[in-house]
DNA sequence: CGCGGCGGTTACAACGTTGGAACAAGGGAA
DNA sequence: TTCCCTTGTTCCAACGTTGTAACCGCCGCG
């Protein structure tokens, strides 16, 4: 029977009826609807004190048809870069009266498009994917039909633009990293994370790598760039034991991981190798995160500016949910810069605090 | 208008024109009420695969006061250990049928209240709450009208249970990693992490450390005991330099982390002073997370099953949720494991895989 | 042969909210 | 004074769903 549980809920009529005054009224002053006059106005919202009102999801959305409800999709929580960025997100919505459901798609395409279409469309509001496996031409036939932001991931290849965008300059982010490393003398650069298949991230950042790498005179040795499924610890520490195990002229002397996860397990192998860092491989990663900054040595890292792509996010979404038609959908670049710490120029930084 | 964005929603009115019956036995058929024919349920599934019908989760709230939706309130996202259990409490309640929705308290006391006493609590059928700073006082008021799970934080010493509690034997867990490091033969053990006024948890693994240490026949050095805020990894950097900073004999030969982050920011200050762990000082943690296990060399952690505390979590919940009216508070206690690694016993162990 | 019961179905009324139209009360222009 | 317009308020209907009660056969029992 009525599920209320076990207070009883109140409602637009008990306050009415407090009130003196009737139940559009009072619907009136809660959404801050013009042609209420002060006198009345404040009546109901004392009454509205009083009473502890708050509205009701449900019925608003059955009315309305919106529900205050939007999605981010990210593939793993347990990735801090991910952990981080809900967090920010979190913050972006909820200043815009938004309420964020995250969920996981663990890098399933089914998954991913089950929540681009909106799952219960009748939930959500709009969504934010941060897409994995899931590519532009899947998504061309979604978009229009329902408010989506990407996350990353905009396929340079197919030039194609199927929903809004948010990312940072992947290729220029590479070039940086591995210029960096250039410019300490490294002349054998390996690279891992390469994923030419599916992540359109992975695609980018292997440019940008190639890119500085003919900047810099070097030239690209394909047995230094390593596959990975998963830009994971466990796929790090695999993949630098790979490469350690390339004949020692051609073993490399510094590793642009696409990945900071990447960049800690390959560190762990180095460690168990009983190799030097940067001493006799330099390493350097993306994403900012914490664990990096924290690792022995600290991890150069390029840093995006979550808090900037979380905004730029929300703002995409929210105007798209706003909007009555379709809207030109939005690429937008957030800033992101690269982070030198020990494990590529060997400088001593104590941690500031 | 009409806010069904740009496509129009299938709706049980539609189903039921399709395969010639009512609204309300559509109804029934979606719902697997008994007392449908299997002629009809057969015809009104197809019609329901056809149109591809998703019930309207608003409509259905409004109608039953169930919305599916329940919470899961962390103090922060970017704490590996929430980020894991996020992600547990995710896989259990979709198994149930419940989608969850992620909200970080950021360990605000009035955020922990306000969550746990049901948000819009029309839009949440329970929420399941780790408190930080919310104590049991406060929520006893509470606990009664809405259903709520505590995740640890048991207040022993109130021995007032005011909601379902799932947690770990905190004391046991504590005087395992302590006994360990004693067996060791380590005999300045200290501890960070130690929180008496606010954090229950701090509490208990404080009280397993010292009685371990009076089992092992050491004695209790408060100076060794470093006091925290949060138990990330500025503050284990920061409680760590303390630590170095006392006299030479006075120094730990030993530290039990009450958290992972925490043990790695003392790794992080120990590397800082040039000191060797575990040569010079002993390390261990608590949350069994990914960044210590990978960590160089790799930390001892208290592994808690996060998949079983998520299970129970979300069974206390799902059982208050469908009962009518109060239930007894339960307290259920999950199983938890010492993993020792490089930190404590120096053992070299290659990663597996 | 009528009557209770039961399996299967339907009609109706809500749940709390909001959009739109209708309605009362004043205020100025004709 | 009348008429229209503005301002504030109320009434009505609907959003999609489900609980309750009613309904319609049909069977088997007395």
């Amino acid at each position: 029977m009525m599920g209320g549980r076990f207070m009883a809920a109140v409602t637009l009529k008990d306050v009415a009826e407090r009130a003196g005054v009737s139940i559009k009224t009072v619907s009136n002053v809660v959404r801050n609807a013009p042609r209420v006059s002060d006198a009345t106005r404040t009546r109901v919202l004392a009454a509205v004190g009083e009473l502890g009102y708050r509205p009701n999801p449900s019925a608003r959305r059955l009315r309305t048809g919106r529900s205050g409800l939007i999605a981010l999709a990210v593939p793993d929580l347990g990735t801090p870069y991910f952990a981080e960025l809900a967090h920010h997100v979190g913050r972006e919505a909820s200043s815009r009266g938004f309420t964020v459901l995250i969920e996981e798609t663990r890098g399933d395409a089914r998954e991913e498009l089950r929540l681009a279409t909106g799952v219960g469309a009748s939930l959500l509001d709009g969504v934010i994917l941060s897409p994995l496996r899931v590519s532009s031409a899947d998504l061309a036939p979604v978009a229009d039909e329902f408010p989506l932001v990407l996350l990353g991931e905009r396929d340079y290849g197919s030039g194609q633009v199927v929903a809004d965008h948010v990312l940072i300059d992947n290729v220029a982010a590479a070039r940086e990293v591995t210029a960096h490393l250039a410019a300490l003398g490294h002349t054998r650069i390996g690279a891992i994370g390469v994923d030419e298949q599916r992540s359109a991230t992975s695609r980018q950042r292997l440019e940008g790598f190639q890119q500085a790498l003919h900047e810099a005179g070097l030239t690209y040795d394909p047995r230094l760039a390593a596959r990975v499924g998963e830009f994971d610890r466990p796929n790090g520490l695999a993949a630098m034991r790979t490469l350690l195990e390339l004949p020692t002229a051609a073993r490399p002397d510094a590793v642009f991981c696409f990945s900071d996860l990447l960049a800690v397990g390959a560190r762990r192998a180095l460690y168990e190798a009983g190799l030097d860092v940067p001493g006799d491989v330099a390493l350097a990663g993306v994403d900012g995160s914490g664990e990096a900054l924290y690792a022995t040595p600290s991890l150069t890292s390029v840093v995006p500016d979550k808090a900037v792509i979380s905004a730029l996010a929300v703002d995409c979404l929210a105007a798209r949910i706003g909007a009555e038609g379709p809207l030109p959908y939005e690429v937008r670049i957030a800033p992101h810069r690269l982070e030198v710490r020990e494990s590529t120029d060997g400088v001593r930084r104590p941690l500031p605090g």
